[in-house]
This record gives C-alpha cells, sequence and structure tokens, in this order.
DNA sequence: GTGAAAGCGCTAACAT
DNA sequence: ATGTTAGCGCTTTCAC
C-alpha cells in the first residue's frame, strides 16, 4: 500500500495531522495560507488519502455490492454499467459479485459483500425466494426482481409485458398463439403469463394448455420446443418468447419447417438483447430499460443509505417496450 | 455498519480480543476448548471481522481494481466474468469501474482504486498508449492489449489472427480480399494488418490499397464501407473484419447488394461475440479466450502481490482461435 | 487558527 | 494458553 500518509504531509508543511485532516475536508477552521500550502504539498509528493482509514473512522466505505447473476449475459451487464455509471456520479465505487445463478454461491458473496462493510447492497436474486434476505444487515435493493417482502426493488411490469406482445400478435393476425416461458415458478414468467391469458381472454380467444410450454432461456431449447409444438395437429401460428434466445431458437426451427416468418409464424422475444436489433435477425421483442433499472437501483440505494432515518421501502414498476421489427407481421392498415 | 466488533465476542466468551483473534485466524496458541467457544459465539451474534479493520492493519485489502471501458461489451464482460470468478477462488474481490473509452476517466478511476488501497489493478487502456502508467503504484496487468513497456499483460497474438483469418480466407479460393480495421493509430489493429499482408505475401497476392480500410466497430459503419467497397471497379471477393459487428454490417451491404455469401463474397468477422454463433448469422470469426485471458490476468495479479519480491513482468501472448461458419466457402477436398 | 489526543476494530508482538 | 498493548491512518472533539 502506498506509504504516505497525513502526518507526512504535516511533517512537511509543519502543522499538527489535525489540519492537514481539516484541509484535505474542506473544513473551516483553516487559514488560507495553510491550506494552500498543504494542497500543494499533497500534490507534490503525491499524497492520496488512504481510504481505508477513512472508512474505519467514519464507519462507511462508499462502496455497493452488487451482486449478479452473470455479468457476462447481456442485459444484466447493461443494468451493472448503468449502476456504476450512477454510483460513480455520487462518489460511490461497485464491489462486483457474480453468483452464476447459485444460490450458494449468492450468500456466501452476501456474507462476503457485508464481511466487506459496503455500504449497500444491490441483489439480483439467483432464484425467486431469496433464502438469504434474512441475514442481510445492510441496506438493499433488488433488481429486476418482484418481491412481496420488505424490501425496495426495481423491476418492469411483466404482466404487461405479456399482455403487451400477446395483444401485438393479435393485432397482426394471428390466432393461434404459444407460449414459450422459463421456468414457471418464477413470479416473473407466471406474471408474462399471466398478461399472455388476459390478452387472449380480452379478444375471446379460447386458451390451449398444449401452446403453454417452458423452456431453458436458449436457442437449442427453443428450437426444441418449437419442433414439438410444429409437430402438433394444429400448430400455433405465432409464439411469444420469454427470452431472445428462445425465440430465435424458435424462429430457427420455423425455417427448417419451411415456415414463412412473418406470414406464416409471428415471433416475438424477451429482453431487446444485442441479438435481436442486427439485420440478420430483427426480432420483434420486449425491451427493458436497462439503463434506467441501474440508475434507478442506484439512486435508491445511495438515498436509503443517506437518509437512513425514516425511509420507505420503494416498490418501483418500470414499463416495458414493445419493439417491433420483422419476426410479426404488419398491422393491417384500419 | 454492522455494530458487533471482537470485543464483543471477547467479552461474551470471558477472554481477551486476542484470544478471540487468534481463533478466527486458525492460529495456534488456543485451547480446543476455547476456540469451540469463542467459534460458537461468533455464530451466535452473528458476528463477522470487520474487513475494513483487518486491512488498515494488515496493509492489505484483498480486492482487485478492475478498469475496464464498458462492462456491458460482449468480450469484456465474458473476460470480467472470468476475472472476478478466478480471483473469488482466491479470496479476493473485484472493485469495478468503467471509463466509457475516456481516457479522462481511465485516469480518475485509476486514482479511485488506488485510494481504496486495492492490492492490485486488472486494466483494459482506453487507448494504446496509456499516458497515466506513471502514477500507478500499484502492481498491474494490462489484460486484451500489448504493452512495450515494463509491465505485465495478457493478450493474444494479433498478427496470428490476421493471418489465420487471411489464410482462411485464401484457402477458400477468395483472391481479393479486403481488410476491414479499426482504428489504425492501435497497435491492436496493425498487428492484424501485418498478418494480413504477411498471408498475402506468402501466396504472391498482390496488395491493393484501397481495400484497405477502417471503420468504426458497429454495424452500420460495417455496411457503410463494404458499400463503398463493393461500388470499386474491381470489388473484393472477401473481407476480414476487426470486429463481428462490422462484418455483420459488411454481410448486411453484401446481400442488399445481391451477393450470395460464401458463394460469391467471404466473410470473417472478430472475437466471436455471442451474435456470430446464432444460426441466422453463422459468421465465420476469429476468437479469443476470453475465459482464458481473465483467469490468467487474475493469477498474474495474485501472483505480483503475494511474490513482491522478486517478480519479473510477465507478457503473455494467447492463441486465437479461427472458428469456421457459414460466411466463408467450404475448402475445396485436395 | 491550530495542536493534542481519543477512538474506529483489528493483529501482532510482548508479557505472564 | 492467554492477557495487554501498541500501532494501522484517519477524523473529531476539546483545549489553547
Amino acid at each position: 500500500m502506498n506509504g504516505k500518509t497525513i502526518e507526512d504531509v504535516a511533517q512537511i508543511v509543519g502543522c499538527s495531522v489535525g489540519t492537514v485532516s481539516r484541509a484535505i475536508n474542506n473544513r473551516k477552521g483553516v487559514s488560507e495560507k495553510t491550506r494552500k500550502r498543504i494542497l500543494k504539498t499533497m500534490e507534490e509528493i503525491g499524497y492520496q488519502p488512504n481510504a481505508v482509514a477513512q472508512s474505519l473512522t467514519l464507519k462507511q466505505t462508499h462502496s455497493i455490492g452488487v451482486i449478479i447473476p452473470d455479468i457476462s449475459h447481456d442485459f444484466l451487464g447493461g443494468v451493472a454499467l448503468a449502476i456504476e455509471d450512477e454510483l460513480s456520479r455520487h462518489h460511490y465505487d461497485m464491489l462486483l459479485f457474480n453468483t452464476k445463478w447459485d444460490p450458494q454461491m449468492e450468500r456466501k458473496k452476501l456474507l462476503l459483500a457485508q464481511a466487506k462493510r459496503v455500504d449497500g447492497i444491490i441483489l439480483k436474486p439467483a432464484v425467486d425466494d431469496i433464502p438469504f434476505m434474512k441475514p442481510i444487515h445492510t441496506p438493499t435493493v433488488l433488481v429486476s426482481q418482484t418481491y412481496t417482502g420488505n424490501t425496495s426493488f426495481v423491476d418492469i411490469e411483466n404482466e404487461t409485458a405479456g399482455y403487451l406482445a400477446t395483444s401485438h400478435l393479435l393485432d397482426c393476425g394471428y390466432r393461434r398463439i404459444a407460449f414459450l416461458g422459463g421456468n414457471p415458478v418464477t413470479g416473473m414468467v407466471r406474471q408474462r403469463l399471466d398478461g399472455y391469458l388476459h390478452a387472449l381472454a380480452e379478444r375471446g380467444i379460447p386458451v390451449d394448455p398444449r401452446l403453454i410450454c417452458h423452456c431453458d432461456y436458449t436457442i437449442s431449447d427453443g428450437s426444441r420446443h418449437m419442433d414439438a409444438l410444429l409437430a402438433l395437429p394444429e400448430p400455433p401460428d405465432a409464439v411469444f418468447c420469454c427470452s431472445d434466445a428462445s425465440a430465435l431458437g424458435a424462429c430457427k426451427s420455423a425455417d427448417e419447417h419451411g415456415y414463412h416468418i412473418p406470414e406464416q409464424i409471428g415471433i416475438v422475444g424477451f429482453n431487446d438483447d444485442e441479438i435481436a436489433g442486427i439485420p440478420q435477425v430483427s426480432l420483434t421483442t420486449i425491451g427493458q430499460p436497462r439503463r434506467q433499472i441501474g440508475q434507478l437501483a442506484a439512486q435508491m440505494i445511495i438515498n436509503m443509505i443517506e437518509n437512513k432515518e425514516d425511509w420507505h421501502p420503494q416498490k418501483v414498476l418500470l414499463s416495458p417496450e414493445l419493439i417491433v421489427r420483422s419476426t410479426t407481421r404488419k398491422i393491417a392498415a384500419p
């Protein structure tokens, strides 16, 4: 660690450490003259206050633990970027941990972050029911997770998302719409399914349980499920997928089976990952405002920290956005 | 911050803080009996040693500053994941900073990381000539950056990469190969260009300067440059792009101009981003071993830290990998 | 305006 | 085997 201490500065300037400290922190009670000398000396010897010592004294580290399943994940990476950006703007920094979707790992990193005495935690849980909420004694906000407990979070309205996607498909004239969800145990998927059912009911379209299935968020599994769907006696003419990856798989499968997209089969994905936007794919999808999600999460945690007294859990639901591209038919002019 | 201190534990157990400290750190000199009692008590009151205080005492924080341009970047996100994974395995954690490709920001974050007294820094520089190397008084390793100075780094052999890509194109029977690089000021691009020229020279193919151009790593700019290339009196029949994004743009342009890929035009990209692998794209590309890059960088910084005495800068060059997919012709059987 | 000193939570001698 | 104590580098009273 860097050798220079506040004492070195004091010695050179010929004053006490107290005075140097006051100068550093712009406290009053230092003559303009000595303040100048101190600042100059600091510059000269390249002195930087030791943040560790400051943390110990002030009882705050100015760092936030960000605990997410996988930073290389397109959506989560975008959120993390926005978080760090906003934190940085407020002079906090980000201790980043990956859980790799493993609850045990999550627990471990949660403990670690607290041992490091982070001022706050931003958590994207690996699973829905967060078994480790209890031992967290640090201000926490959840991201991309709706939570019924007494914890702040920021998420999107997944029900609306499902409704939006399905309604769009309906608007395009598709009638047998399949739902390709993820793990049905997650609230996220159930809510999107609710939205799907809602849209169907609204138009009086009957629900066919065989059209509702659940798959991994991967191209291969999306493809596999679409194969099965297309083998049905009455195959779907559209599918709403809960991830862009599975949507791509569905596209591939439909293609291989000789169906034309979007004429014969309509497909909408979820997340607006980079892959969705490229011209060769041009996937109609539901976008989540990553930038805003990350920024809000950061602001919320900072507010929690800085207004410790009177702080009420804040539950923020953002609106998903339908991004129409080329995997759904043009809506006929009215 | 969590209230419990080592003193609380000592009080409850009825021993001194020294003994508790020894127990925590598995030092000898504690009877099995009291060690048990201490451990149990810690568990009961949920005591966790304050890492900040430990850092101040031991003069090491066990955290590594990772400073990169953009965590949401496909390649960098993969590297960062690998870094955190390996660090975590060795009980270090990761303070992550984004510079957004801005050297001023880089400088700022570099200073910040050092103020936090990170034990080491892993840096992916925003620009080639790292103007801020001097004020770094912390062990540092560069990632994805070849550097002539006295600093360790891990990168790939970019010359080989350029050679590999171009030779493959040649093997496929393409003869007028364009080079779509990025900023020509960067060593990375110049080295890839060297590899390109090398491969051409080896086969006695003349170099046409009009076929060498530089564009942003975006779909739109790749597309724009390909348009221009295709408008040439003698357009290229293949193009080696320094990013997958520009390669995609090139594909799109070729497509729009009515060229068939790979029959009439061959295209190879760079990085093996997620977009390259999806079936609709299936881009032939050059892959970088992200996992290994991150892991090595982490191991190198840890070695530097833990063997401070006698440590020689280590310059690691990894091999790029040619990933043949569908945007280049099958090589004719011999 | 400035100095002296206590204290933040912990570890590592040094005693006992 | 266990207790005591001096730091680690800083901020903040409290005197002067």
